[in-house]
DNA sequence: TGAAAAACAACATGTTTATGCCATACCCCC
DNA sequence: GGGGGTATGGCATAAACATGTTGTTTTTCA
């Protein structure tokens, strides 16, 4: 992620909207390529927008499709944006509807703008804010719970290890696979035999240190989000 | 609660006790009720503080009873008191432990004493104050919690929308997959069978249009291409 | 209360991958 | 002229994946 940050803000009243989309983007950290009016508005326009979105600030109280009901449609969209939500309510219902349905924040309305910035630029970094209140509540809400299993995910392997270049031919395959292509497709591509490509990606899993289709692209993956 | 707040500080490393002593009663806010340098010390030296802490801030990693194991029985004796655990690690395990023994927050140790100082006030406001990182496994959990809401139940809009939009579940799964995983290993995470996974993929298979993992990821590199 | 959605699970069948081990051919270069 | 690296091709086997069908259970919602 880099400055400044692509913002997309949801939000109906006019006012409110204006106000958001001025002070925040008065902010050099970001920079606002969508504004809507609605869930529908924002799924709508989003293939307009010259970036898309890192951030999202929207609002709960939509019409049509809720802030919460419109989430599962953005993530599709949009898997890697961190959305905060916006809210005057702060039930714990609505607060845990929203995080389960994949929010990273949950802000009432009353914050400062300030606040509401630099918590903006606290979801960019990968943290979770909340408002003192609703923090509360998922507390609470954990305290409660069964044990669980640890769902952890945070994996960085040593991969600055001395890195064995790829010949020509081997990234040419890497490409294809990292295409989405299957060993068939890019020996048609390629005009070889599809044991030729086995015979290249072999190579490749062992310069790269994988065993597989799915981690090779999993590095691309990883490689890409910097 | 009123000025200043009765404050207990828990941490065996005499350097990092002293420091936070010196800082924090030096606020005018606080007022250092307790020090102490174990679970077990903080509990002999309870009956002798003038006033009971309304705050803890509690290392974690103590000798004896670990923060964690100590929270009942501090909580046992002060009901009322807000702990703040204090901790050099921010896996999750540990976080999930500490806020199911009943903490209010948790917070890193590399925290600058200015913010340690705020977020000290917000738990005495009622907040659950955590490091960045840490908030964000929280919600994660939340949001991989046993039992989701169906929150998109058979609206509509879905052929108004180009994406079909995945569950939480399912995006959950595809995180596993794009983390390079098999389906095994996305079985083992999620305490789940292989046929289940299966199941899931074969239900964002459809709704991504794809149909195999290879181009599953390959549309999850491309999104990531801006 | 009953239909719908989501998560979970099993079994079957065919395809694709991963990886062993092997061979030929070209090129460069000491 | 032989040794290293690269590209090509083949065969065999085991594992992983894709896909069809069929269930149960729980939660949600009209």
């Amino acid at each position: 992620m880099q400055f400044p940050f692509a913002l997309a803000i949801i939000e109906d009243q006019a006012t409110i909207r204006e106000t958001l989309h001025e002070y925040l983007c008065a902010q050099p950290e970001f920079r606002c390529v969508l504004v809507a009016g609605s869930i529908e508005a924002f799924l709508e326009l989003l293939p307009t927008a010259a970036v898309p979105p890192q951030l999202i600030l929207s609002d709960i109280g939509l019409p049509g499709l809720t802030g919460t009901q419109g989430l599962p449609f953005i993530l599709t969209r949009l898997p890697q944006a961190q959305v905060l939500m916006l809210s005057v309510y702060a039930d714990a219902g609505r607060v845990f509807e929203a995080l389960r349905a994949g929010a990273v924040g949950y802000l009432l309305k009353n914050t400062p703008l300030a606040q509401l910035k630099e918590h903006l630029l606290h979801a960019a970094a990968g943290g979770s804010p909340m408002s003192p209140g609703v923090a509360h509540y998922v507390v609470q809400a954990f305290a409660q719970m069964p044990a669980t299993a640890p769902l952890n995910s945070g994996i960085a392997l040593a991969d600055l290890l001395p890195a064995e270049p790829l010949t020509n031919r081997e990234r040419e395959i890497v490409r294809g696979i990292e295409g989405g292509l299957s060993y068939k497709l890019i020996a048609d591509r390629y005009c070889i035999s599809i044991e030729t490509v086995r015979n290249h990606i072999r190579a490749v899993y062992r310069k790269l240190q994988v065993n597989s289709k799915a981690e090779l692209m999993a590095h691309a993956l990883k490689r890409q989000r910097r």
